[in-house]
Parts: structure tokens; C-alpha cells; sequence
DNA sequence: GTCTATAAATTGATAGAC
DNA sequence: GTCTATCAATTTATAGAC
């Protein structure tokens, strides 16, 4: 099994129950024989559609690649907008296609993480090829802005883009956790967190005298 | 084993490669097997110190959550300086604490994102503990620095924190993958990465016209 | 494509000697 | 406190029927 589309009804639940446990999960958190049990197939079955674990793992993580990529192609690009508009958009679009698939947000998460980690680590070039098109982006629309004035010219574009996906990241890695902290109420809304960001780039942080 | 200074030998290998090997690895990637050859014993003499995995894996967490809490409070605290000084020592300051001690800071972030996943959740609790006093810490600051004017009155401190908290925490966890990327040269920069963050929040990014 | 049955290795954990 | 030897359960993976 390595092609995009499964084929079989049970290829397909392997693959969508497997998405879920190994991003909630981890790869060694997951055993076949649970995955098997709960995606209501056979463990046989499962490894009649994939040679053995990790090739399951790498083809769940290239779907969830994959489908966070769709996602946020369907981000849509409006012409007559300002500058700041335009990043505001691009922000908050930002965070909203992370929560909008959950586990391939997890799944690339944590690839990113164990990126420095282990050696000879393929699974997460495919991810931080993904990142890196993000990344891209930001600091296209960035250095557009900075060209015409917009931006202040002291700053590296791919530093303040680095910083807005940052507060994305985080943020949606860790909004229970940061539910359950002191004053944080804003962690029940996404959106209205990355607006305030925002309007804090834009805006700074010292009163106007 | 439940105390925090380990009495022998054998219990000190134990805790500091269960540190390494569960901060690198997760929870469910390493075995006893594994981390008794690692760390020199036998496997039989884990168990004679920790009851069961989890217990061991817990006590690997409150080490964690001791020594990461010893480097935090260890942050200087200058009187005669300003609130833009003070709130970038305090950022930088935090950056370089997590970097101090690797594993600890892995461990814990671990845990922060399992929070909002599994339930009857005990180990993220303390995790949590520790990274509340940590933003009422910069809260407090940054409120304080509200009250005398220096800070934007329309900003929420909370929310400031934690894009200050957001920035350092995913710089560290990714800094490998961002180091892969298009044009983010500061990612082998920590100290640079920090402090360009706080340039962009203390004067924003729009130009002075 | 899906299953039951089974194999071989590894897992977390214990018994008991020193 | 540390070890060797061992246990039962679970792990990844395969064989072979339908």
C-alpha cells in the first residue's frame, strides 16, 4: 500500500484509525493489535495492506501531509486588501487550518519536534517540507510589504514570520493546558487569540504617548 | 523510590538515562529492557527502586519539574533598569533556562500537549503548576508595567505573555526543523531569535513613516 | 480482501541468591 | 543494593483457509 487512495473499505479504516491513534498516541504508543480492535478489521488484515508498522506510519503521515496541505490551499487570497489585512488573514487562516484537521497538525508536530532528536529521520523532511511551503509563504507576503514601506526595514521577515507561526503552534498544541492556567481565558477562542497577536505585531506593545 | 535525592548508585544511573531516554523518546518508546542496559543495571534493579514503570516515569517528571523550577528562580532580577529592559531579560532569560536543561524542557512539553488529550491526566498537573508560575511571572510584570504606562492599556498581559511564552517555547522544540528551512539562519541563534522577537513587540512592525 | 490460528521475539514484572 | 533466571502477557509478523 502506498498509493493516496485506499482502495478497500478496510484500508480505509486502518488508515483513518491509525490517524487518529498515532497523533493522540505516538508511534510506540500504538499497538497493532488495539489498532486492529478498533478499527473493527483483523490484524492480518492490516498487514495485507501495509508490509509491516512503519510503512502504516509513513503512509499516515504523507495523508496527513497531504490534507493539511489541501487545507490550507483553499485559504483564499484577497486583492484589494491592505498590508496588514493581508497578514491578519493569513494568520488567523493560518490557525484555523491547524484546528481544522487536528490529528495531521499532531502527527506533523511531533515530527517536527523529533527532528533534532533521532538520526536518519525521513518521515519528517516530508514535514518540514510541508512547513517550509508555510514558512514561505508568510515571508513572501512579508517581503512584498517591507518592499513598499509597509514593513519596517530592521526586520528579517523570516524571523517575524517564524514569531506568528510560533503563537500558532503553540497555541494550538497547547490550549488545554493553557485553559487550565491562571488568566488565560482566552484559550477557549482561537481566533480572538491570534487577532490579539496580530493587532500586538501591528500595532506594538508601547502606548502612543 | 519516591523521595527526590536518589540514595545509590544504581537509582542515579537509573533516573538520569529514564530522563534522557523518556524526554527523547516518550513514554512508550523506551522498555525496561533498553534503559537497563543503557544505564548500566540490571533490569531487576529498576524494580527494586521504582514499583512499576509509571511510578519511575513519574519520578523522572518531578525531577524534571524540580531542576527546570532551580533554573528559573536562578534568572537575575535588576532593580534600576526599564520596563522594555526588564520584560527582555525575563524573555531572553526564559529561552536560555529552557536550553539549560534539554530534557527537562522536552519532558515537560511532552506533557503540555498530552494535557488536553487523555483524560485523569496526574503528571500533566504538576507540568502545569510549573508553567503557571511561569506566566504569572510574566504577567505580573507586564501588568505592572501596564499600570505605570508603559504598556499599551488595550493589550491583555495574559495574552502578551503567552506570545512571549509561545515564541521560545516552539523556537526550542523545532529549532532542528527550522534550521532545514528557507532562510531561517537565526534558528542556530537562540540568544538573536529571542531578542529580535522582542524588538518586534516592543516597537511593532509598522514604520515610523 | 478478509479472516482464524499461530509463531518468534519482546514486554513489564517477580523470585530468590548473594 | 544488585544480580541471574524466569514468568505470563503482549508485541510484530506470518501461514493458510475462504
Amino acid at each position: 500500500m502506498s498509493q493516496n487512495r485506499p482502495d478497500s473499505l478496510g484500508a480505509r479504516a486502518i488508515l483513518q484509525t491509525a490517524t487518529q491513534m498515532f497523533a493522540r498516541e505516538g508511534y510506540a504508543g500504538v499497538s497493532m493489535n488495539r489498532l486492529a480492535t478498533e478499527a473493527g478489521v483483523s490484524k492480518a488484515n492490516i498487514f495485507h495492506h501495509f508490509s509491516n508498522k512503519e510503512a502504516l506510519y509513513l503512509a499516515v503521515l504523507e495523508m496527513a501531509c497531504e490534507s493539511a496541505s489541501d487545507v490550507m490551499d483553499s485559504t483564499p487570497i484577497p486583492e484589494n486588501s491592505t498590508f496588514e489585512e493581508r497578514i491578519t488573514l493569513l494568520h488567523c487562516g493560518f490557525l484555523a487550518s491547524l484546528e481544522q484537521n487536528p490529528d495531521s497538525t499532531r502527527l506533523m508536530t511531533r515530527e517536527l519536534g523529533r527532528a533534532g532528536l533521532s538520526a536518519a529521520n525521513v518521515p519528517a523532511e516530508k514535514v518540514i517540507a510541508q512547513f517550509d511551503i508555510r514558512f514561505i509563504r508568510f515571508i513572501k507576503l512579508l517581503t512584498a510589504g517591507q518592499q513598499a514601506g509597509l514593513l519596517r526595514e530592521d526586520i528579517d521577515p523570516a524571523l517575524l514570520a517564524t514569531l506568528m507561526v510560533s503563537s500558532n503552534m503553540f497555541f494550538f498544541q497547547s490550549k488545554s493546558a493553557l485553559n487550565a492556567m491562571t488568566g488565560l481565558d482566552f484559550a477557549k477562542d482561537s481566533q480572538g487569540f491570534a487577532r490579539g497577536v496580530m493587532d500586538i505585531l501591528i500595532h506594538g506593545i508601547v502606548p502612543k504617548s
